[in-house]
RNA sequence: GGACGAUUAGCUCAGCUGGUUAGAGCGUGCGAUUCACAUUCGCAAGGUCACUGGUUCGAAUCCAGUAUCGUCCACCA
């Protein structure tokens, strides 16, 4: 059967999909006695659409599964969509807002719409399904998760137990990052900073002067700050208390010498608003002083604020100055003063820092156990990198890693959002008062509840008998997210069982005791901190065992310019769905992953799409081209099989040992390639290999003379090395090619090595042909020859001439020569043009026609070359420090080539005399 | 303020543990259209490897510093 002239994925990708998908060949066996590869697929947003960021992940990923699976390992590559807290809630509220519903929380209540974004969320998963399945990805469907599935809702609920009965989680008024507008508390980590110039306000506090930008917070400040080393205040002691004029009248504020404040910024003196700065709260923590809030919680002053009480902090801030400055107590304004303010990284809204009765999770308490030792989570974190339990690729980032760790403060969990898993805590209404365990509110300033932490929900007080209400917030998105390379692989039915423990589920999960700890973590550098780390902290800790062994960074995929993609910058983005439609999911693979080295950015623009495309269609018309000389030859490509027959390597012609050599070492490379994760280097060995040299040299030297056991054989292993990378038009192209007894490719065993077939010699004997074509071709075109004039060409070549002799026919058909002498010795034929290379020379016979200005310019080029080259090993061969020091494999080397440069310079400089 | 990365051909990038006459793709110039492919083929032009020092027999590669760009972290009231 011919292929088409040119391939076309769309008739080609979704059906292969299909296929291999019918086929089971993405389902791992848990069972298996094979070696087990597993990778957790960072799971998309249930609500989203495919972009370049999952279609890079989702390229490496599958190249390093079907690598596995070649490679007769048990592969499973676990799918799954996330929850995504915060963002989905915010698409649903917006949706509904949109649709005219004024406040949809209020309107709705929790139930209903938590009900609602998960229809929501049913109904927009199988767009993401269907993206992924786009890519090409071998992921086992059947063993698909979600996480805000009920199996993981246990697991999220019994972590949380484990925790807080080990004392690592715990409830308290801490001051947290607070989102006015999405009303709900941010991470840490989840912060962007973003600069912005305001005016920057200096005022008359008694006998100091304070700055600030915020105004409208300073009604309750009662404590200016200095340092205790600051000359400027020896006069002032630690507890001394003045009376100042205020914003509302005269207050009462006492000095704190505190270490933090740096004296060389501003006047070295500033008030504190423990309530609404994290800096503040700690001076406050460390002295013991009073906390007052200023702010509610939807960004409007309270009674404090007086006259000012119910405004927004905007409307508040000029008016406040207005009032200070008819006191006389503005000293100075600076107009534009940059600084930094605190958004949501997911929204953008303002970030107001606020005391809130939180779940934390404590990082720096040493109760676990890990091995065994004693550890706090922090020092886990820590040691599993440090002594390489897990890789990062590329190392560097173990630095920001750590850097990241020795920052690190308590991870606030609790968020003030309904779509996601609820913290299992349950509080007794009738023991209200009670205290339950000590030292689980750290601030004693609130009243204490009696608290029960659940893995199953609770309708009744365990003591009283009392109703029992559940807490409100729920988890961080990323609590059930850091569990996923785990979580994943429990079965689903134990966890309906309330009688077992976290250990008994893990126990009685084959899939996690066969494909846990996965192999590779593959994800972005911008989640290092959200997912990683964390993953590496409640699973190391849950478990007992690392998530993962090695853990791969991608860089982000930029726009030409080098700008971020972005929606705000429509002209930037390029929608992966697009590029497949055009070019096919296998040419957008290889366009994200060749020239993309791991934890840097790489820029993709459409052009380079395009060349990929055009690499596919050229492996698509070499195979195009094989099927037809088998066609020719009356052979069935099936029945090729040159592993078993026995080849006498002298019975083939040059060409065919070279390339059978030269696909050795290919296998070689790519195989090491891939094991080191060397996979843009790897990809381009083999467009290299495919375009260079099997396509334009070999292809070529076997049009008349196809031998095409070894067309066959090379072809195959050429689909089976590239099918990680390129899987659907190698698996069509399989179809065609494969021997009679083989399954489909993605299936196929990773090709072992032959070393009968190296054949090193030939090798390089068929690069001597090569060059010396190519050679005559340059003399051609410099001698401006009619590309269809077949030219006269005599070869004096004193050791290589029974080579070429044998190669004659080669040289003629594709150097277009019709007369071609090749002798031992000889000399230069009258009105020829000449070149040279080591031992050989080449002389183009053109009566009359020679020219001789073009030949001498082209002559004198290589000779100044040579003669630099020449002069640099004389140089390095006359050092004697070099004589000595260098290896001697080195030196001897470096001699060969200076005397096959200084034999071709001495032949040019024979030419060029004559010339003149 | 701290850390990290980048700087190599017009553009986008390779170049692993120091020894190459420094490579690729795109683009450019010239030429080619029966016989796998114009999504092609042939030939060519194009680089003092950001700069300054150092280590070394030898540096694009290692070290130090400088400059420019980028990213992350911290955040100053």
């Amino acid at each position: 059967m011919l292929l088409e002239k040119a391939y076309d994925p769309k008739r080609t990708e979704d059906r292969i999909y299909a296929m291999w998908e019918q086929s089971g060949a993405f389902r791992a066996d848990a069972h298996s006695s094979k070696e087990p590869f597993t990778i957790s697929m960072p799971p998309p947003n249930a609500t989203g659409q495919l972009h370049l960021g999952h279609a890079v992940m989702l390229a490496l990923q599958d190249i390093f599964i079907r690598f596995a699976r070649m490679r007769g390992k048990e592969a499973l590559w676990v799918p799954g969509t996330d929850h995504a807290a915060i963002a989905t809630e915010n698409v649903v509220i917006r949706q509904l807002k949109k649709d005219g519903m004024k406040d949809p929380r209020k309107e709705l209540g929790r139930e209903k719409l938590v009900a609602l974004i998960a229809d929501f969320v049913e109904q927009s998963r199988g767009t993401i399904r269907k993206q992924v399945r786009k890519m090409g990805a071998s992921c086992d469907w059947s063993r698909e998760r979600y996480t805000f599935e009920p199996a993981l809702n246990r697991l999220v609920n019994e972590v949380f137990c484990m925790m807080h009965g080990d004392g690592l989680i715990y409830r308290g008024h801490r001051i947290v990052n607070w989102d006015p507008g999405l009303q709900t508390t941010v991470s840490d980590d989840e912060i962007a900073y973003k600069e912005e110039t305001s005016p920057y306000y200096t005022f008359q506090y008694g006998p100091f002067q304070i700055s600030t930008v915020r105004p409208e917070t300073k009604f309750g400040d009662k404590y200016v700050v200095m340092h205790p080393d600051d000359e400027r205040y020896t006069a002032f002691k630690h507890g001394d208390t003045f009376e100042a004029e205020w914003i509302n009248g005269p207050v009462r504020a006492t000095v704190i010498k505190d270490a933090s404040i740096d004296m060389s910024f501003g006047t070295g003196v500033m008030t504190i608003t423990p309530w609404h700065s994290a800096v503040d709260f700690e001076i406050a923590e460390r002295h013991g002083l009073e906390k007052e809030q200023i702010i509610d919680e939807k960004g409007r002053l309270l009674p404090i604020a007086g006259e000012f009480a119910g405004m927004s902090i905007e409307k508040a801030r000029p008016l406040v100055v207005e009032k200070l400055q008819s006191k006389i107590l503005v000293v100075k304004v600076e107009e534009n003063y940059v600084h930094n303010i605190a958004t949501n990284s997911r929204g953008g809204g303002i970030i107001e820092p606020q005391i809130k009765l939180q779940w934390f999770i404590d990082v720096n308490k040493e109760c676990v156990q890990w091995k065994n030792q004693t550890m706090s989570l922090k020092e886990v974190m820590h040691d599993v990198i440090h002594h390489g339990d897990i890789a990062i690729i590329p190392e560097r980032f173990n630095r920001t890693y750590f850097h990241w760790i020795d920052n690190l403060r308590d991870w606030c969990i609790s968020r003030q959002i309904w779509w996601g898993h609820r913290v299992p805590v349950y509080y007794c209404t009738k023991c209200a008062g009670a205290v339950s365990k000590p030292g689980e509110m750290t601030n004693d300033q609130f009243p204490m509840t009696k608290t029960f932490v659940s893995v199953q929900p609770m309708d009744r007080c365990p003591d009283c008998g009392g109703p029992v209400t559940q807490d409100e917030d729920t988890l961080d998105t990323w609590f059930s997210s850091a569990l996923w390379t785990w979580s994943t692989l429990v079965d689903s039915k134990v966890t309906e069982d309330l009688s077992l423990s976290l250990e008994e589920m893990l126990a009685k999960s084959p899939d996690y005791q066969t494909f846990h700890p996965t192999a590779v973590m593959e994800t972005g550098y911008d989640i290092l901190f959200f997912w990683v780390a964390r993953m590496i902290l409640m699973t190391t800790y849950a478990t007992g065992q690392i998530p993962f062994k090695t853990v791969y960074l991608h860089g982000l995929i930029r726009a030409r310019d080098g700008r971020k993609m972005s929606k705000s910058h429509p002209e930037t983005m390029i929608d992966p769905l697009d590029m497949i439609e055009k070019y096919g999911a296998d040419a957008l693979r290889l366009s994200m992953i060749v020239g993309q080295s791991p934890g840097n950015d790489a820029r993709l623009y459409e052009e380079k799409i395009a060349g990929y495309r055009n690499f596919i269609n050229k492996l698509w018309n070499a195979s195009r081209f094989v099927l037809m000389q088998c066609e020719a030859a009356g052979v069935t490509p099936a029945d090729c099989a040159m592993e078993n027959e026995q080849w006498e390597m002298d019975a083939l012609s040059l060409a065919d040992r070279a390339i059978l050599h030269a696909t050795e070492l290919l296998t070689e490379d790519v195989t090491k390639g891939l094991e080191e994760y060397r996979l843009s280097e790897t990809g381009e060995r083999l467009y290299g290999f495919t375009w260079d040299l099997f396509c334009d040299w070999y292809l070529e030297l076997s049009k008349g003379t196809a031998n095409t056991a070894v067309l066959v054989h090379v072809l195959r292993r050429l689909l089976t090395l590239l099918h990680p990378y390129c899987p659907f038009v190698t698996e069509e192209l399989w179809a065609q090619v494969k021997p009679a007894e083989a399954g489909s490719l993605i299936k196929e065993e990773w090709p072992k090595m032959h070393s009968d077939w190296k054949d090193q010699e030939a090798f390089d004997q068929l690069q001597i042909v090569i060059d010396v074509i190519t050679a005559i071709r340059k003399l051609r075109t410099e001698q401006n020859v009619e590309p269809q004039k077949a030219v006269a060409i005599t070869i004096v070549a004193e050791t290589q001439a029974g080579l070429l002799s044998s190669q004659s026919d080669h040289i003629k058909r594709l150097a277009k020569v019709s007369d071609l002498s090749i002798a031992v010795t000889g000399k230069q034929p009258t009105e020829s043009a000449s070149a040279f290379l080591p031992g050989i020379e080449m002389y183009l016979s053109l009566a009359g026609l020679i020219d001789k200005d073009k030949e001498r310019a082209s002559l004198q080029k290589e000779q100044e070359q040579l003669q630099r080259f020449v002069s640099g090993i004389q140089a390095k061969l006359g050092n004697e420090q070099f004589m000595s020091k260098a290896p001697a494999a080195l030196i001897s080397e470096q001699k060969a080539k200076l005397q096959e440069a200084e034999e071709k310079l001495r032949k040019i400089e024979e030419r060029l005399g004559g010339l003149t």
